[in-house]
DNA sequence: TATTGTTATACTCTATAACTATA
DNA sequence: TATAGTTATAGAGTATAACAATA
């Protein structure tokens, strides 16, 4: 939805090329995902086994526990692991204090690997605001901190403050 | 990728709470993805399908126009809408013009179950910013608006000017 | 009983390759 | 020949429901 480009509403202070903030955060959205898929494309990897291996940068998570981070059915989460497994970058390992629990860690290949993709989608991200001075680039990340924080905090997740 | 709260990278200008400019874009894209996803599966569709349903909102695009659209394949697109022309809100007419091509276009449930996604996408969209003074919203959306900008320029589809 | 995890099943989405029909 | 579109096939990703094993 709203992906069109089309005419501000009426009634707001819209500059010649003003998106409107909804266009505007969707749109921009979208540019992201672009940067996620072609980058994790690029190493014959899914978006979703890019955040896979984002996840287990620095966790160990059981896979209940991996199923709340990506807010996946646990079911879900086998097939993704499983796959993973098979491709070599995951592996699980038997927890020793719960014997129904397996967690999730990193091969090192896989650990190369995700900094390879880490320090990619960095660059390529970062280089979206190339256009923007310094100081722009500074309000952008502070614009958007501030909407992340409100939306953690909306799913109750708030943070420390 | 980039998507764990972490320690700001050294030699950069960051308040308490920045997050720097790449997780604030992958997290804020991530929000905003989540808001489709949420408003697409009230109407029991998948974010593809209400993608096509808002392309559809101003065209009639044929099944090649609408796979360049979509950036997806033309055997893509076919089961794509296949599925939107089954579920209702879509349907296909021969090109008077081509005898080879169809053209896509919304049913009248389809019109309108587009234009309540649309709706509902915006209110969320905007909710977003409910947080930030009128001022700072529409700092953020010209911010996004000159990244999405130069963003087209790169993908060569460049705008007018 | 509750929790952890997997399996079976069904569906959406996607691409590649091969095909038909029209231009 | 080139373009428009579909079909066949294979695979990833997802959820629901049913199941086994452990706590």
């Amino acid at each position: 939805m709203v992906e069109t480009p089309r005419a501000a509403p009426p009634g707001r202070a819209c500059p010649a090329h003003d998106l409107g903030i909804v266009d505007g955060l969707v749109q921009l959205s979208a540019i992201v995902q672009a940067v996620l898929s072609r980058v994790t494309a690029g190493a014959d990897l899914s978006v979703q086994q890019g955040r896979l291996l984002s996840i287990l940068r620095d966790r160990e998570p059981s896979m209940a526990q991996l199923a709340r981070l990506l807010d996946l059915d646990k079911s879900s989460t086998t097939g993704l692991v499983d796959r993973a497994t098979q491709r070599g970058p995951v592996r699980r390992f038997a927890d020793p204090e719960d014997g129904r629990s397996f967690r999730v860690v990193l091969t090192d290949d896989g650990r190369r690997l995700t900094e390879v993709l880490g320090n990619e989608v960095a660059r390529e991200v970062a280089a979206l605001t190339d256009g923007l001075s310094d100081t722009n680039r500074h309000r952008l990340s502070l614009l958007a901190g501030r909407v992340i924080a409100d939306a953690a905090v909306a799913r109750g997740i708030g943070l420390s403050a």
